[in-house]
DNA sequence: GTCTATAAGGGGATAGAC
DNA sequence: GTCTATCCCCTTATAGAC
């Protein structure tokens, strides 16, 4: 993912602690508003009204709407552990994927808002005029190509059936986790998201794995 | 599904073939531009340009915006047959519903654009504000309770195992081709959506069909 | 770092002529 | 049934004072 007109503060800067804090609470507001209204139904005026700041006072922190955007996306990202990573940066691999997935999904059943914000996104940057259309097909690429790998090394290793392509579990897998969220947006926390996720690994576990 | 304000022709009225065929003409620009742009980033102006009438000529057909989508959801609700039902009207059951899901799948992958309308909306639909909202979440509640009934009818006359509660499996498999939608449309046509669901059904029937 | 003022344009909807 | 003209509000962004 790249953003070339992403501000990131270097070491020299000398920035004041109450600005940190102002930019800091108007990326929050922002997070929520979008997540509610997507990023063409939020406007920059009622994010700095809930800030407690000007329109002008937040457009000195982030210079323009796509830059908040961009800035939210980012924060999201390094607040997020990658997926399919350990503490030491390895892939996980086989089973152990399967895992940190769930972990995943039942860490997120507790952040509707992140869930909420991220399915909205989703859909509105399919417009290839969207600010985050190319941030969102990497997204989806990158969340294919490792899930295909963790699996392809279960399968080396022996603890996966190579009688299906990996390639169609990962798709498989990322769709169902996709597709949750939204059943579980829809129906406002009737439904138990991890739980039924967890249904589909055991399903898979008792016809897919080996022994 | 019910939009108390909806208007429906009735059999007395007079109206012009003119005013049927700008109609028409209206309701395709802005499906395909509600589509794109989702309701909120489309303007009734702009739909108004390209369908070759003034902003007040469309406001005479369709009185407010929102009367504008609820006619083009209407619409596609008419057009398309509704899920898992046949031709008598009669429910679909066991593995027969499942194959007529493929055939939906497949009829689907032929019109991105009646994907990308139905996944937009749903999205931007997930907040409480939006006009679509009850119809969204009455949508997806119905797609629910009409699949676990299919499957329980294939349980009962002993094509499928007992073994997964039907609701799981309906759960599953909707959610499977929620998120098939959006891989799909993430990938712009790259990734074979019918075909991956269909390795989906074959994987449920080799591990879930009875004998 | 924050503000007010303002530019410049787009939005939905209405009135009334033809 | 379609148009022009208009209203009024909201939008993003900039200029410049403090």
């Amino acid at each position: 993912m790249s953003f070339p007109h992403h501000q990131r503060r270097t070491l020299t800067d000398r920035t004041s602690v109450a600005g940190d804090e102002a930019r800091a609470r108007i990326l929050g507001i922002a997070f929520e508003m979008m997540a509610e209204k997507g990023y063409r139904g939020t406007s920059i005026a009622q994010v700095a009204a809930r800030a407690g700041i000007s329109q002008s006072g937040l457009l000195h922190h982030f210079p323009s709407k796509q830059a908040l955007l961009i800035a939210v996306i980012d924060h999201r990202q390094e607040v997020d552990s990658r997926l399919l990573v350990d503490a030491d940066g390895a892939l996980l691999y086989g089973w152990t994927a399967f895992a940190s997935l769930i972990e995943l999904v039942r860490r997120d059943s507790a952040r509707p808002q992140v869930v909420r914000m991220f399915v909205t996104l989703c859909a509105e940057a399919m417009d290839p005029e969207h600010p985050a259309h190319d941030w969102i097909q990497e997204h989806y690429a990158d969340g294919e190509r490792t899930l295909t790998a963790a699996i392809d090394a279960g399968v080396a290793d022996g603890s996966m059936r190579a009688d299906m392509p990996a390639i169609t579990i990962a798709r498989l897998t990322l769709s169902i986790m996709a597709g949750l969220q939204l059943q579980w947006l829809a129906s406002e926390g009737r439904l138990d998201m991890a739980g039924e996720f967890e249904a589909y690994v055991a399903h898979l576990r008792r016809t897919w794995a080996v022994g």
